[in-house]
DNA sequence: TTGAAAGCGCTAACAA
DNA sequence: TTGTTAGCGCTTTCAA
């Protein structure tokens, strides 16, 4: 049977206080007896019940972590660097993965808040952003990752999307790139990163042409569709930029099918710089995320709320920084 | 304020014991009263508090998972897999990414005890297991994922690595290929996964040839470089058998590196299936596991041996699958 | 059919 | 410096 702090308490001969006071370090305790009682608590090897803790008022040192989906390779990627900073602090993730359903999170939502949970990340889309805000206590420690949404009164860490929309337009226009379609995905990033683009584009004078941007699911096979409509015109782009690594893929994979080389043929730039955008031939141009400081971020914003619960909501905002691969190339004179 | 079980007794008029009663839905309650305090529930959103009823000896719904890392598509997949299992039946799990470090793993045990998780699963490797066994209580629920490791009384679902190799290179020779090389993870089922490889060879006839066997870490970049070594001898395999989807692409970079083609010049056959060898050029042929099944036994077995603590150990074995892709081909004539 | 009360393992006043 | 004790929110006998 697993020891309690009495056990540990009557071997030592103290009181229970006691070596609750050395366990946590707290009152004074002089040496002798500390000494004694650390003895004991290896030699009953006892290990304080974080559940028992947890009931009197202290933390469960545990996160939720709300992800779209675990299996997509940058979210694989963003969870590990998130459980890393966690667990630096001491914290454990329990993972979620809602699949950008709104039922799906709030379930899981309000199962995290019966165990008590000490703050949470929100790495997923909602449909309805209002349905997240109503679940949670007015204070209770949250941080959106990824996700900028100004109806949302929280705490944000992101990646500046619109910026590295620009910047993957910039890019494609320094090649020479004039006629540029855009692959982008149904979210909010997605759409910042877009206007972003745009934006690029009327700066450097170019037209943009709305029948070269197609908005879809994201996933290589939308992405591959997604592509083929803009790749099938009569007139179609000498480049692409694609919202994200998997859209990328999946139009390399539609260049392909419609037997056009890449970069030759077309430019292709993604991003995310995920696992994804290294194997695939030849390798992916593009943005990518300072994935480990943001979860760094994301992780001190949540222990400083449990401090401060009142503190200022913030908004930090990441650089992206353009990847060069070999997906894209100067504009080929015809 | 979060309600209590105190409030929605008072609000009912009635006591804790009969709000208890409805909430777990014991005992024998009127009708009448059920409805009513049900609505009160309602009314005080009360949340039962899970953090209270572990401490009185009820489960915590929350599994740990040990993986090597969440980052790796393999991983992902196999916990995302578990994860969706472990929600089907009500629980939670949290991830512990321990890069296969021994004293990772164990602190996470340690932290997973104190947090009075129901089950732990075990999908990383240790270097020495016995570690494992001794960390953990006699009768605590644990299932080996994806690991074999005789030396120890676990239960255990696992594919048969034996088998998968056997198959891989029984495609390889199909093809006509009889020089055949071998990347190897460093680990106990690439170990299988090569008996099972040599075992074929000798079962067709073919010689085994060691100098074209190399083990290496599982990496990307380890691959490459494993593969470089048995490509760059004089004489050269003329298919490769690459004990994981990781080692298969750093393969086929090594290939290419070498002004090899695949699969004219060199066939690959990997492992796993994960999303790597769906978008890799040429799509990989690959020995397929799976992952849904396993992690819905896995999660059952969890389960079961809360109920019968001291249920016998079993080990489930699943068959792998091959997926021929386009990286291997039947050996050209020269 | 309902309720009183003990206890789960721990923390934190408050006393001593 | 150490100990006593009252909870934390819930489950579970055992009585009523």
């Amino acid at each position: 049977m697993k020891s309690t702090i009495y056990d540990v308490a009557k071997a030592a001969g103290v009181s229970i206080a006691t070596v609750s006071k050395v366990v946590n370090q707290t009152g004074n305790i002089s040496v002798k007896t500390r000494e004694r009682v650390l003895h004991i608590m290896k030699e009953l090897q006892y290990q304080p019940s974080v559940v028992a803790s947890a009931l009197t008022g202290k933390k469960t040192s545990t996160f939720g972590l709300l992800i779209s989906d675990l299996a997509n390779p940058f979210f694989a990627e963003v969870a590990r660097n998130l459980e890393d900073q966690a667990q630096a602090a001491g914290y454990s993730i329990v993972m979620c993965s809602t699949d950008n359903k709104d039922d799906k999170g709030l379930n899981y939502i309000s199962l995290l808040q019966r165990k008590q949970i000490d703050g949470l990340i929100v790495a997923c889309q909602f449909s309805q952003w209002s349905l997240l805000q109503d679940s949670l206590n007015a204070n209770f420690p949250v941080v959106l990752f990824s996700k900028d949404i100004p109806s949302l009164s929280m705490h944000t860490v992101t990646v500046d999307d619109y910026r590295g929309g620009y910047q993957a337009i910039q890019h494609l226009i320094s090649l020479g790139h004039s006629r540029i379609g855009v692959v982008t995905e149904d979210s909010p990033s997605g759409d910042h990163r877009v206007r972003g683009a745009k934006q690029a584009m009327n700066d450097a004078g170019i037209a943009v042409n709305d029948d070269w941007i197609v908005k879809v699911k994201s996933s290589i096979e939308e992405g591959c569709e997604g592509a083929a409509h803009v790749l099938q015109r009569d007139t179609r782009p000498t480049a692409l930029f694609t919202c994200n690594d998997l859209l990328a893929v999946g139009s390399m994979q539609s260049a392909q099918q419609s037997g056009l080389r890449v970069p030759e043929d077309l430019s292709i730039i993604g991003f995310d710089d995920t696992i994804l955008s290294k194997i695939v031939v030849p390798r992916l141009t593009t943005i990518s995320q300072p994935i480990q400081e943001m979860a760094k971020e994301t992780v001190q914003l949540l222990l400083r709320q449990s401090d401060t619960p009142d503190m200022p909501k913030q908004k930090i905002v990441f650089q992206p920084q353009l990847v060069e691969g070999l997906s894209t190339q100067p504009l080929q004179a015809k």
